[in-house]
DNA sequence: ACCAGCGCTGACTACGTTGTCATGCAACGT
DNA sequence: ACGTTGCATGACAACGTAGTCAGCGCTGGT
């Protein structure tokens, strides 16, 4: 099969046309057309308005694999993110496309298997393989393994799950908001703010423990032992079970919306009114977080926010975004905290401080 | 900056190695390396294996783009989805993935913005000028524009959403699942089903519609206008503020488990008791479902089954995978049908038909 | 009048891989 | 001994782009 063009006829040619094409067409040189391209100098007003339309009248498109072989360059990262469709995760995927695309970067997405240890070895080699100028860990599960990566493609994650790697989200916004609902909490009158928390190897998970914490700690107020959970309405269900045993708890922060429902489930069944008898708070604001029974107070991550200033960092690293670099724009610091109807104050000073009225 | 190797001393390239500097270590030429990488015959056991430690030793790794640059095909596919992290994109998305890696295809993502309509365009675009063998259009939602593609790029749909494209998801059990729920609410005994819709302009809505329709038909049943919702909890409730004027309904399927459980807070507040007064149905199980209150019959769905078939159509069509194309599966027809105990027989039946007990 | 500098353009080459073709060698049948 | 066949390997060209450098015409300073 000749991939030539015939010699007489009309040239039926099945490659897409390039550079040279059209330069032919516009009676130019191949490397000017380069320039035009690339909106480089030196270039006469005239000339880049003729190799313009001689493009667009071919439908010319700059090969990418040709660039990438010349400049050993790709315009491409790669994400491995964990394969969940848990509301975290996946708007943090979603906000790194934005923000990433807006950079004119591509992504390349690989996906892990939770409680698979080399399933992110296996995601970063798989990446590398495809040829990107960078990889970003997006997995929050911290399986313990060592990633071997290329000393040519740096490594970034997204919460420090990887050690090799650099951390883009240092200063984010879990620890930070999770404070915030539980000094929501403290302020209505709790004395004490019990804890369900997401899997210990999950980063997000002890970022918010470590917030509602501190939390504490900053009143002087030793905190009760958390329970763990597995973001799961179940886990936060059975943990319900375990804590109210105690008389004493009458506020508890948990990890995530679900983990929420399923402890105000197990509530409603120990007959103890939320909020009257026990206040909840959740983290995430899932859409259906403001349709439980009773709708929930909970924390909203700035997703696109922390992303976009994350990947400001490795943009400036990568030595400046091909197509003009956007200034990570600065800190707007947006209320996180919603509340709605499952906090209040405790019993015994609920003539103290009315709760609040949402609706 | 002089980019080759410096006459004098140790040869601290910064360059990755390649073919060349593999044969050069094993004692052979580039070409016999390409073959050993490529796995094609005619190749001695011996320089077989002293390629492949040679290669070890570099840590070479062959280069993508210039494998690309002379075979015109990149291993890559383009995906559009929907920038949400609802739990219906997002799982697919996964399930994308995850098949096709395995078919040693990449997958590069590009997220449209609900509402824009020219979004799709644009991330086909940019896909596009990525350099991909294919593209497919994961985006559920249709906003009526029509994809401009290039001819050498064939264009792939999961749910007939584009109609310059081909479906990849034809047989898909969408429509089929509804239908099962709705007939498992006619089988308890209620007379017609109400549907609590998504958007019209999105295709999983529409086929959910089209089941449920089918369910009635199949009866002689006239069903009831269906009412839109947009997946939304809020507007699950707000379909059943409409809804329970009427007291002729005593079963509702929602189009997801989200509406679902908007509605479920709509029945409770009108003094509706579910599933006694009414049954409720959902569409997606999602990890909250089984703690809903009460717990959501509703409907898992498929998505590796179904992309894993609709695939295996796509790599055929791109004439077999690179690393070897696994057979799609046969179809195996897993219940889909999560009965818990948010249905039952309507009240007037209620001593024919026992309702089951799940836990 | 001459050269230096600037704006603009093109010829040539390298990038790392695969495709094509030629070549060397061994085994085999005549 | 000879051609034929098949395996194993290498030489060479080509893919489409960007980097390097040379060269053009013009301007302005000496």
């Amino acid at each position: 099969m000749p991939l030539t063009t015939p010699p007489g006829g009309t040239p039926a040619r099945r490659r897409p046309p390039g550079m040279t094409d059209v330069a032919r067409l516009a009676g130019v040189s191949q490397k000017t057309v380069s320039r035009v391209v690339n909106n480089e100098r030196y270039v006469s007003a005239e000339v880049r308005e003729k190799v313009r339309s001689a493009a667009r009248e071919l439908g010319f498109r700059p090969n990418t694999a040709a660039r990438a072989l010349i400049t050993g360059r790709f315009g491409r990262i790669g994400v491995v993110a964990l394969g969940t469709a848990l509301w975290g995760p996946a708007s943090l995927q979603v906000a790194l496309e934005r923000a990433t695309r807006a950079a004119g970067i591509a992504v390349v997405v690989a996906h892990t298997v939770e409680g698979e240890p080399d399933s992110v070895g296996e995601a970063v080699e798989w990446l590398l393989d495809q040829g990107v100028d960078a990889i970003i860990i997006a997995d929050p599960v911290d399986e313990g393994v060592e990633v071997r990566s290329d000393p040519a493609v740096p490594l970034y994650s997204l919460g420090r799950s990887v050690p090799e790697a650099e951390n883009l989200l240092a200063g984010a916004s879990n620890a930070e908001s999770m404070r915030e609902a539980v000094e929501h909490l403290l302020d209505l009158g709790h004395e004490r703010v019990w804890h369900i928390a997401g899997p210990a190897t999950w980063y997000p998970a002890c970022d918010r423990v470590e917030g509602w914490r501190a939390a504490h700690e900053a009143r002087g107020i030793e905190p009760p032992p958390p329970v763990e959970g597995d973001w799961t309405p179940a886990s936060g269900y059975a943990a319900g079970q375990r804590i109210l045993r105690d008389p004493a708890v009458t506020a508890v922060a948990c990890a995530n919306d679900d983990m929420a429902l399923g402890f105000i489930r197990a509530c409603t069944e120990a007959g103890l009114a939320v909020p009257d008898r026990v206040s909840v708070t959740g983290f995430d604001d899932i859409p259906a977080a403001a349709y439980f029974t009773p709708p929930l107070t909970t924390v909203c991550q700035r997703f696109e926010a922390d992303v976009i200033r994350g990947l400001g960092i490795l943009l400036r690293r990568l030595g400046g975004a091909p197509t003009g670099a956007p200034e990570p724009p600065p800190h707007t610091d947006t209320p996180r905290l919603v509340v709605r109807r499952s906090t209040a104050p405790p019993a015994n000073r609920r003539n103290e401080a009315p709760g609040k009225d949402a609706r």
